[in-house]
DNA sequence: GGCGACATGTAACAAGTTACATGATTTA
DNA sequence: TAAATCATGTAACTTGTTACATGTCGCC
């Protein structure tokens, strides 16, 4: 049950609908945990029935309805507690880094295509989230917010998630590119 | 199903039984993909039913016996239908990640604690990930190896693993700094 | 007139986690 | 002599995924 935490820490800046808590997920919050709408509808749901969070139903006229939720004092302590517990390793799973695992073995020209198509990826998620930084430092420099803003939990979390990019192009590009070397070679050889 | 991949992918180049498997999951697989030993006694018990794997039997007089797995014929043709297909978005879970993301919220000092153990233990898996580079590559240089050498996917997969640690290391030591800086700049004001 | 965004879920199934179980050997 | 390593699993429970379900509004 550590969802639960993740959905807390997203639900301490913004009051967010299920809804635009799942495009958070589908982008800054990506950086750090994953997780898909249906998932979230149910934690909410929980969290709410726990008074972790409260939701205030919104009438809107020209879209459907919706239910708003905040973390509440609760809540907040629960985080407080997470934060005071021992963490688990760092969970990752990528479909692409198993093809590379198996590249010796495996087509060189679909997996250089994938590699390639990830770099892309990596390229338009740091143009995104360099947008996000730029939206929550205001006019400030970077050094600046960090030293001074209000909020920098969620600007931390998004610098981690750009580096991470990074470096996934990076080595997206390079893997690609010795791949390709290597299967020009086989074909001259 | 795609913990079956990863696992026929560790299984291309060495032969395994399932606890040194599960050590190979602890170290160089888990830069692409978590799991624990229990997953994969069952998973390579489902494997060698589907015969995608296939185990003998190692006696041992001092140790109790084993059973060692390679892929079979089958196992790498599967292994390069799932390289065809299309990759589902990497998938991270990070609980110190969920906490910064809280950072303004939540106490400051067992945060700065915790960043800093993720720092340490970062730099140790680099150097475990660094000496598996050193024993892959041999005598060779990298730039030699990733020409020339027999097996290079593993290698990638370990150069993106290490990389990514010490993306976290750098991450870890500045966010660590900024909290630090901040919660002393408040004490004094 | 079709597609994507908004908005919220349920139900069936697959996968992952936690706790338990056993027992010899080597190292500190 | 206590702890770690080698070696392999089972059982109960919790979580996550896939497929389905519904309906409006705005844009191209």
């Amino acid at each position: 049950m550590a969802l639960r935490h993740a959905v807390l820490a997203a639900l301490l800046d913004e009051e967010l609908s299920g809804y635009q808590l799942a495009k958070a997920f589908g982008l800054g919050v990506a950086n750090f945990w994953h997780a898909l709408p249906q998932q979230l509808y149910a934690e909410l749901a929980r969290l709410e029935r726990d008074g972790l969070v409260s939701g205030r139903e919104v009438v809107q006229d020209t879209r459907p309805n919706k239910r708003l939720f905040t973390a509440t004092d609760a809540g907040l302590a629960e985080l407080e507690r997470f934060a005071a517990t021992a963490n688990k390793p760092s969970f990752i799973r990528d479909d692409l880094l198993v093809k590379v695992q198996a590249a010796d073995h495996v087509a060189a020209g679909a997996l250089i295509e994938q590699l390639a198509e990830r770099a892309a990826f990596a390229d338009a998620k740091i143009e995104l989230l360099g947008g996000l930084l730029r939206k929550m430092r205001g006019g400030m420099s970077e050094e600046e917010f960090l030293r001074h803003g209000e909020r920098i939990g969620p600007y931390l979390t998004c610098l981690r998630g750009i580096a991470f990019e990074q470096g996934n192009r990076d080595w997206c590009r390079r893997s690609a590119a010795i791949l390709e070397e290597r299967r020009t070679a086989h074909a001259r050889g």
